[in-house]
DNA sequence: CGGCATCCACATGGATACTG
DNA sequence: CAGTATCCATGTGGATGCCG
């Protein structure tokens, strides 16, 4: 078996903080997909969640770089969500764990 | 770039839900470690959790196969805990997120 | 349209004491 | 020692409305 002592620091905890709650795994899903993604549409996906809670999400996954933010200047303004470059390489790792769900 | 429908049905989220919380991180590091440890042992080497709550996340990684209970009968009781063996093959995507958690 | 400000409900975690 | 029962504090998510 492999050595787990990098857990040590729980780096695992600060992690799965960060991509856990109740919005952030379905986020992370649609930007999977969509790769950018405007403010607007991505609420549509998400009926049940106030724009407040999902703004919330969105801010917190930025300050944790998880999420990167584009602004369009203009009039209505164009907002754009996109994985951060350091989440996608997490891909594999967040696939185990969506396999791994499917069985509970 | 990997397809990633496999997010769809959020087996995603179900994962993060069942290891993520206040204790269950710690609580994984520790098993990942010891393979197999007492209650009380455990309890010691979380001083902050009451025992309460680390029965509580106990329990409810055993409903989620995460880990398994074992109990030797006696006065007084022995109880050891120790990842379920589905749990052991997560340990790849588990450090993944550990080294990613480091960075943020 | 994207983002804030309020106010609020409820689940989760916590302190403590008790039992077999 | 392992587990339960109470009671309680607080943070996270939620409904709604306003503003540039």
């Amino acid at each position: 078996m492999m050595n787990y002592t990098a857990f040590e620091d729980c780096g695992l905890k600060r992690s799965l903080d960060i991509l856990s709650g109740k919005w952030k795994p379905l986020i992370l899903y649609h930007l999977f997909h969509e790769k950018e993604i405007r403010f607007i549409r991505l609420w549509r996906k998400m009926p049940r969640v106030s724009k407040k809670v999902l703004l919330e999400q969105l801010q917190q996954m930025q300050e944790h770089r998880v999420i990167e933010r584009i602004e369009r200047k203009g009039f209505p303004p164009e907002v754009y969500y996109r994985l951060h470059r350091d989440t996608e390489w997490l891909g594999p790792a967040l696939q185990m764990l969506e396999h791994w769900g499917k069985g509970r």
